[in-house]
RNA sequence: GGUUCCGUAGCUCAGUUGGAUAGAGCAACAGCCUUCUAAGCUGUGGGUCGCGCGUUCGAGUCGCGCCGGAAUCACCA
């Protein structure tokens, strides 16, 4: 509609004021809830071409295309805003159109698909995933879903952070207190174990540190000489050296973080087309590191560590290889970034990483495109806002970590209590309750977490958990599961929805307010996905499902005796229960059936 | 100190490329279930959009300068 009528006033200024107008003078938008109307033309810009006031301009140009253009049913001028009325006939048809489209998501399509590769989660293999992790993952999924809608090939990866002294830290904890506890002697989920080691090393590590500060030892001294950080470094050197017993310690209690993490994977209902690995891709960086210099585009310093100089592009100078030869944080994802390249080909590469690492990826780009690699162009690095708490930071320290798996758990427990007071499950059986419970307590989680704009901080109050009601998953939900029951009493009613019918639809109507939203769904997925923002979807179902429940309260559907405006009514619903449950979908967050 | 991001109602958040009288939810108060799911709907109160200057017919939105908060600037990852 906004583009026919671009044209139209293309064409009225044409003929009224004898002049050819820029695409970008022409500001159409949706008219306000407060005015009468459906489009608003903002006049301001064609006064030049009017050389007359606002007001009388609007009027020129809202009666020329009153008289030429039938799709207009009358128009308004307020200041200097045109506000045309768009026939209901024109909204019904347009409606229809969408309902009998097959697939509306089609319209999403990109004219050039890319292959895109989304990394997300990058998990360290010594501790298990907590709040923070569960943001980067459904913005990562999401990101995924979102880009696949339009058209783009996306591969979804994850990094695994496998190597280093925090992972020989726990390790080494295990060995001396483990007592040999493994996942199944214990009962407990593999990536907690590990992660219990990981604190208790932390803990004895401090105990020694505090031993020697007492006994007169300057602290960064004692956290140097303290003997479990001695022998964590020893094991870290026996690991790159390729020890046997630290590779077999490794890998066994690397499996056993990983089938804890596939387990809070799967419950988040995240997964992933390729995993790699830092204990893999560091070599690969390395090699990359070496070449390099040998073209001169890094340098060597005396004390033989691999420097990069950025101070042209406003950077530092940035350490890439150690004087040991040991490679750093950057050195394995130049490594990842090239090897991804190689086996992908990828257009774009979004990095879904913390708002933390801002610096890290300017320096990962720019030292690509030193190095002289083009694709470096198409690395992007998503940065999202930390979780906080009401009182700040998590800190492990203080033992504010909000664990993923306790924080899932509890969203289940809660949506469970909430069901069963309300009790309208009463006929389901035990696993089907179960099922719905889960995808209501996760979808008010992810739904809380996907609707704030990505790149800002957000606070999350462990004390009030999550709500149910008001903008939340579950009453985007419920206004699903609602319109699902509107159906399932139209087919024992043996009323069928014929949306064909509905075309004899006239007269004054409320319900076009809610096809004007229906109509915004396909744009919303577009800028979602070119402004990478999950949150504009989120928040734009909650609009669509408010506006519903509105018209649900205000018209009755089955009870309508008209045919046409009962079927035009249904077909509302089912539109609309289709949108809300692709828009969630592509939020990762399932729908109920009933709930 | 340098760089990046943020600052909107008591709290959590929306606010399209600059457009009209800045919106939701939560919390508080008052209503609405013999009728399609009340996890819903309706109403009331609540704001110097951090502060100032500038650009513009028009600024929460753009520019500059302050103030406040976060992150980062490691031979940690």
């Amino acid at each position: 509609m906004e583009s026919i009528l671009k044209g139209k006033l293309k064409e009225a200024v044409r003929i009224l004021y004898n002049s050819n107008i820029s695409d970008d003078l022409i500001q159409i938008q949706e008219t306000r809830k407060d005015f009468r109307g459906d489009f608003t033309v903002v006049m301001f810009p064609l006064l030049r071409f009017s050389k007359n006031t606002p007001e009388k301009t609007g009027e020129t140009v809202g009666n020329y295309l009153l008289t030429s253009f039938p799709a207009i049913a009358g128009f308004n001028v307020i200041k200097g805003f045109l506000n045309l009325e768009i026939s209901n006939t024109w909204w019904i048809g347009y409606f229809l159109e969408m309902a009998l489209e097959e697939k509306l998501l089609k319209r999403c399509l990109v004219p050039k698909p890319e292959i895109i590769l989304v990394e997300y989660s990058s998990p360290n293999t010594n501790k298990p995933l907590h709040l923070g992790h569960i943001r980067n993952n459904l913005l990562g999924f999401s990101l995924y879903r979102i880009l696949s809608a339009c058209g783009h090939k996306v591969i979804k990866t994850n990094i695994v952070n496998d190597r280093g002294i925090h992972i020989c830290k726990s390790m080494l904890a295990w060995q001396k207190y483990g007592k040999g506890e493994t996942p199944d002697s214990s009962g407990i989920k593999g990536d907690h174990l590990v992660g219990k080691y990981y604190v208790l090393f932390e803990k004895e590590y401090k105990a020694q540190v505090d031993d020697l500060v007492a006994k007169g030892v300057e602290e960064t001294d004692a956290r140097n000489s303290a003997p479990l950080m001695k022998e964590a470094r020893e094991m870290l050197v026996k690991w790159e050296a390729g020890d046997k017993e630290v590779i077999d310690l490794w890998k066994m209690m690397n499996s056993w973080v990983y089938a804890g993490f596939d387990e809070t994977y799967k419950m988040l209902g995240v997964d992933f087309d390729k995993i790699y690995y830092e204990s893999e891709t560091y070599k690969i960086g390395r090699e990359i590191v070496i070449s390099a210099i040998e073209d001169k585009v890094l340098f060597r310093n005396p004390d033989s560590s691999v420097w990069v100089d950025l101070t042209a592009e406003g950077l530092d100078q940035k350490l890439l290889l150690r004087s040991d030869g040991t490679a750093v944080y950057m050195t394995q994802d130049l490594g990842t970034a090239v090897l991804r390249q190689n086996e992908y080909g990828f257009d774009r590469c979004l990095y879904v990483v913390g708002n933390e690492q801002n610096y890290h990826f300017q320096v990962l780009k720019a030292v690509l495109k030193k190095m002289g690699y083009k694709w470096s162009d198409g690395l992007y690095h998503f940065s999202y806002g930390m979780v906080e708490l009401p009182e700040g930071k998590m800190k492990s320290r203080e033992g504010t970590i909000v664990d993923a798996d306790d924080l899932i758990k509890e969203m289940k427990e809660t949506a469970r209590e909430v069901s069963l007071e309300l009790g309208k499950l009463a006929d389901y059986s035990v696993e089907e309750k179960e099922e719905i419970f889960c995808k209501i307590g996760l979808g008010a989680l992810k739904y809380f977490i996907l609707k704030v704009d990505p790149h800002k901080n957000m606070t999350f109050n462990p004390a009030e958990s999550i709500d149910f009601n008001g903008n939340t998953g579950p009453f985007i939900q419920y206004t699903y599961a609602r319109i699902k029951s509107v159906f399932r009493k139209a087919d024992q009613m043996g009323i069928k929805c014929d949306i064909s019918m509905s075309s004899e639809m006239k007269g004054g109507i409320k319900e076009i307010e809610l096809v004007k939203l229906l109509r915004r769904f396909t744009e919303t997925v577009s800028e979602a996905a070119s402004g990478y923002s999950p949150a504009l979807l989120a928040n734009y179902c909650y609009d669509l499902a408010k506006e519903y429940n509105q018209f649900y309260h205000d018209f009755s559907i089955l009870g309508e005796p008209d045919p046409a405006i009962r079927n035009f009514r249904l077909a509302l619903s089912k539109v609309t229960s289709e949108i809300l449950g692709s828009g969630m979908w592509l939020l990762g967050i399932e729908m109920p059936e009933r709930m």
